[in-house]
DNA sequence: TCCAATCATATTGTATACAATAAGATCTCG
DNA sequence: CGAGATCTTATTGTATACAATATGATTGGA
């Protein structure tokens, strides 16, 4: 029935390394040898390559001529830049979403609220890591729900970038209470077409989160430049 | 005193693939075959394989498992959804410019304006070649005096795309005096710090571009969906 | 004649061998 | 003992050979 699909070398290759950095598997600044994740994955070093270079165009990682890639770090700066333009294009995406967004995608907005909010607050603990997989489900939808493919494309490289840096454990639960509570205004905003409601909304929205970044980055640890997550081995 | 600066062949490949896209070399469509691109070129296929890697990531090219590469085509649609983001991304770059550019940024923006307007009126024609250069540095110019480095790269490669579709040749000699009149605009608004008034040109100036970009393509030639340039060879 | 299955061929995907480069170690000379 | 040049080695860059896949032609049957 369902063919056997098979995969090709270098999209294993892409989703295992991409998979590793977002656990945080090597540290920022780690060196990746093309023939230790040839060897490790069991396939030559020329599909692990394209896999790099990809991973490199999405700023995953960093490529030097010759030198090959290195994991990406986030200072403070990049956290700046990045979330300047999540507030431009992802407001703008909400705008649009409120314009345009259909009851279904409204539906499923409202489910992924509710469920956030039960991650953050059903158990003793919020689920860190589930609120990070439904909250990329809720932007993501409501910038699907915007009708640009080369917004999606843009906006997926960019969020995805705090997710390496386990965003949400960073909230504390006032702070993930005023998120929650932001989300299900976007839903009642793009529910009743108003873009000009749900734009504001996610300016405020991802203008707070940029202030949870940064302000724990810089509290925390001292002389702490680039922001990482603990690597489980291969320091470097 | 200056090193050899031995280029890599898979850069050689990207500058000339690139180039040659560019120019219109290729219709919309065509499929380009890595061997052929090699041969041309006198390298293997890994380095122009990389090339055109890198050019999908840009979508100058799709690319598809086993089918290889294709020059992408611009619909309006397409030309929807990427001024729809210029609108968005070049307005706050603007805004920003305003806020950080500083007094020779400032001069050269006036600069590459008064050599705009020279290309498109000093001469008994338009020097189209000379604006479409000078107009992407002048917009370049104001993006990089935004201070955000990513948002330099989210913007080449949207600007980019237009730039393949000869976009000056279509504004007539007014729309082109209103285009020369908006750079000066954005100058005066730029050099006098004021955010707000940058923004609004700048909003102004691509929607402008966009009705421009729309209006000849769906009046032109009947049911022509995708716009590209005359191929001057392997139309496919 | 038309449709389907098979096969041939061109093209991409991957592996491997080799070349070129850069970083580090070692050695030499002051 | 230290600084610099040379050499070694690890790693990336490129070429080439081979495998896998998709497309189109051809053939056989209804």
């Amino acid at each position: 029935m369902n063919r056997p699909e098979r995969l090709r070398a270098s999209d294993v290759a892409y989703s295992s390394i991409r998979q590793g950095l977002a656990a945080g598997r090597w540290a920022p600044g780690s060196h990746l040898r093309e023939s230790e994740l040839a060897a490790e994955l069991g396939i030559s070093r020329t599909p692990v390559r394209e896999a790099l270079r990809k991973l490199a165009s999405e700023q995953l990682v960093s490529f030097e001529p010759h030198l090959g890639v290195r994991v990406s770090g986030w200072s403070n700066h990049d956290i700046e830049e990045i979330f300047a333009l999540r507030v431009e294009l992802e407001s703008y995406a909400a705008g649009q979403a409120a314009r345009h967004a259909n009851p279904a995608q409204v539906a499923e907005l409202r489910e992924l609220a509710e469920k956030i909010e039960k991650a953050a607050f059903g158990g003793l603990e919020p689920d860190y890591v589930g609120i990070t997989e439904l909250n990329n489900r809720f932007h993501g939808l409501i910038v699907a729900a915007a009708g640009n493919q080369r917004l999606v494309n843009l906006v997926v490289t960019l969020v995805e970038i705090p997710l390496v840096v386990r965003t949400f454990a960073r909230f504390d639960r006032q702070e993930l209470a005023r998120s929650v509570s932001h989300h299900f205004d976007l839903v009642e905003a793009i529910e009743g077409g108003n873009a000009d409601w749900a734009v504001a909304v996610m300016r405020a929205h991802i203008h707070a989160g940029r202030q949870v970044m940064l302000r724990r980055s810089t509290g925390g640890e001292a002389s702490e430049k680039m922001m990482g997550v603990t690597p489980s081995r291969n320091a470097d």
